[in-house]
DNA sequence: CGAGTTCTTGACTATCTCGTCCAGAACATA
DNA sequence: TATGTTCTGGACGAGATAGTCAAGAACTCG
């Protein structure tokens, strides 16, 4: 009943998501994304709202994808609950440091330069912080559970030291760090969670 | 032998400083520093130079002054490392934790939002973090030297963990992580660090 | 095919922002 | 006090930037 959009909404927001990740909400000109997608300046108006409602936009989706992505990484049965903990670790270690161009993360990086003033932002941030502190606490909870770390420390307590650890090495790959000093954080991390005490074989 | 400055040039510094930790490198307008400082454009520029060289000179400036004061916690003698690292964890968390505004450091700040185009932020960035690094270093060599912390993980490993906490801990403090959190954090990290084997009195 | 509706394009406005410039002010020295 | 020098304040210019708007394009339904 109506002209229908010439362009696909999703790979619109991926190319403004590039942008905004790129130079940062302040940074980034309107005209960059329209540049950028092939769009007029009218049609992401319309399609979007304004500068500030894009970007709540885009990094409402940037959460999502980075809290499913970390649901993925860790769900399962409590038997690879520590492998895949570790996996992920050294994953984001991994990422991190072969990041040459020190994009960084999104989260981590508009969080930093709008949660003060921006109450939109600040609040997006703290959910998806509290999702991911959620999520690796059901890990640690079930690696536990299957005996691959110790008990004697309450899980949303490892969970949270391993949150700030991964948010640390995202900070320091952005300045600069190694990918080497990176994965021997990770590394460090891992070894140092309480393990088990050893079950010895009871003889008959 | 000509009009001096009516200025003093350390209290502009510190205004402009917390001019763009308030609103970002991109975020500020050389107008706000202008009237937050009182001072004319004309005096700004001709003793600071443009935007982009003040802002490093203020950053300069805070790295110094973060690396000193990081220095100052923990310089000292090898039978109170232990705990100058314990007060300094915490002291840490209970900034941040106590930093309703959420301003953060600006050093995590800047370096998210500038250091992938900014070369010279960068390079001021890396060198901060590896003093930081080297500072922990040290008080944790100390700290196993005097017999609180085991000797069998290297010094440079705990103390990479222990700077990827403390980022951590500024990351998720500027995403609204409450200070109970943020204080479990430096414990769990601190109750984490290997502790020598407890030396068993000898019975003659 | 015609009418109605929504989308597109890019020119346009109003405002903001960086950095310059200059006329006058303030000071040291002779 | 006269002179030379540097500093100050703010007006100014050039260009950037957010957001609007109108004229026409594209499509659907009757």
């Amino acid at each position: 009943m109506a002209r229908p959009r010439s362009f696909d909404e999703r790979a619109v927001l991926r190319t403004a998501r590039d942008q905004f990740w790129s130079t940062g909400y302040a940074g980034t000109k309107i005209d960059d994304i329209a540049a950028a997608t092939g769009l007029g300046k009218g049609s992401l108006y319309g399609a979007f709202g304004d500068k500030h409602a894009l970007f709540l936009r885009v990094f409402d989706d940037y959460c999502t994808d980075a809290v499913d992505g970390t649901r993925r990484d860790l769900a399962g049965p409590d038997s690879g609950a520590y492998q895949r903990l570790r996996d992920h670790v050294f994953a984001i270690a991994e990422a991190t440091g072969t990041d040459r161009d020190l994009r960084g993360c999104l989260l981590a990086k508009s969080t930093a330069e709008c949660a003060e003033h921006d109450e939109a932002v600040a609040a997006r941030a703290s959910r998806a912080f509290r999702d991911l502190a959620d999520q690796l606490t059901d890990c640690v909870t079930a690696a536990q559970r299957a005996g691959d770390i110790a008990g004697d420390q309450p899980p949303d307590r490892l969970a949270g030291l391993l949150l700030a650890v991964l948010r640390g090495i995202e900070a320091l790959g952005k300045g600069g760090a190694t990918p080497a000093a990176l994965r021997a954080i990770a590394e460090t991390a891992l070894a140092l969670l309480p393990k088990p005490v050893m079950e010895t074989p009871r003889s008959p």
